[in-house]
DNA sequence: ATTAGACTGAACCCATGGGTTCAGAAGTGT
DNA sequence: ACACTTCTGAACCCATGGGTTCAGTCTAAT
């Protein structure tokens, strides 16, 4: 992860979007522990091997000091939902939808339920009161992604005749939620189990008759 | 609410159950709109027209005025949901199904995506972390709760050959998922066609073939 | 009238922690 | 050697707020 560029502290020689960086991973890992109120800035800036007024000088305040964390989170589950979604492209036009949609959604169901993307969740609701605007980012950035690229998937399933014709946006949001539902903080359900009632049921609701 | 027994106090003559109650009701309402950090216990007696030192006569501290505030909530939550998921009972046996269950689910969508229910569902999982026992009661009074009463209603439609045979409690989650999902914090969307949507790919899933 | 119990209001103690300041150290470029 | 930048570490200021104390008040019960 460290660039080997120096940068004039007596340190380790990260460039400053690399001490930035780790910065805000400290801080969402103390902030998914303890949450926004319980975590100090001073506490912070040890987790990233930082001195306190260093954070400071990054971000300027704790709040955005949340923000950003949080933000930067939220981009990497994501991305690595998405990545795991559009993978739906090559493997599920041929063959029995069933197989198709198993393997990618029972991927997408750890990836969806595992550390970081519960915490991200969990610090998005815990202010929203406070900072509604994180929570409408946070959404942006994942659940909606995730779900657009998914509704993408399924209509070209649809358009295969895979799916009977239906809207896509909604039968993402209904898989989605069979995903999501039942795990709804209890991590020691297995994703895997989850996912494949998920789709069974998705599939008898969603799937054309010809199965 | 207010029984009209005398207490001794110079003030409004309420029982002290009630008067505990209205410190759990400001409270909660407080906790709900700035969260346990930002609300300071001289607020909370004050929105119970209450001096801090009541509050601490009846409560122990901040942290159990957040427990019983926000687990009072959840039962008064959960009672509600119940109530209406019984109500199932008498009217799904006969008729179209999707007719039978549109109506109390469309309620049950209400209900359970009200104000107070967001909120509780809010207040429990931001401080998860540090209450994880509170987390686990507020779902048990909860949304285990009210899956218990739906797997019983949907368990007695299976019977009834109104539902292709199924494991209940699945089935409820399932059915949970589809009302809950699409809703996952925002107040603008309308839980009728949600609900709606959701019975229609439950029954396409779940229903028996003969409809 | 007196006692007992709950409540008030205001002051108080004190720990926590956000944010700043500053002197000095360490490295970079010229 | 020089200035420039960035970081350090420790001290510092100060607002917030949890929890307590206490003297005084009100009401009900005896």
């Amino acid at each position: 992860m460290g660039s080997e560029v120096s940068t004039g502290n007596g340190r380790k020689a990260r460039g400053r979007d690399d001490r930035r960086q780790a910065i805000l991973d400290g801080a969402f890992a103390l902030f998914a522990r303890r949450g926004y109120a319980q975590t100090c800035v001073q506490e912070v800036a040890q987790e990233a091997g930082v001195a306190k007024p260093t954070v400071y000088n990054h971000l300027h305040d704790k709040e955005s000091l949340y923000r950003e964390a949080v933000e930067s989170a939220a981009d990497r589950v994501g991305a690595r939902c998405v990545a795991i979604v559009e993978q739906l492209r090559e493997v599920a036009t041929d063959g029995d939808p069933r197989a198709g949609l198993g393997v990618p959604i029972r991927r997408l169901s750890r990836a969806y339920h595992d550390e970081e993307a519960f915490a991200v969740r969990q610090l998005a609701i815990a202010e929203a009161g406070r900072f509604p605007d994180l929570a409408a980012s946070v959404r942006e950035r994942t659940t909606l992604r995730i779900r657009s690229a998914l509704a993408d998937r399924l209509a070209r399933l649809a358009l295969a005749g895979r799916l009977r014709p239906c809207d896509p946006e909604l039968a993402a949001e209904h898989l989605l939620a069979l995903l999501t539902g039942p795990l709804e903080y209890r991590p020691d359900a297995d994703p895997a189990t989850i996912a494949d009632a998920a789709v069974e049921v998705f599939l008898r609701a969603y799937g054309s008759d010809h199965a």
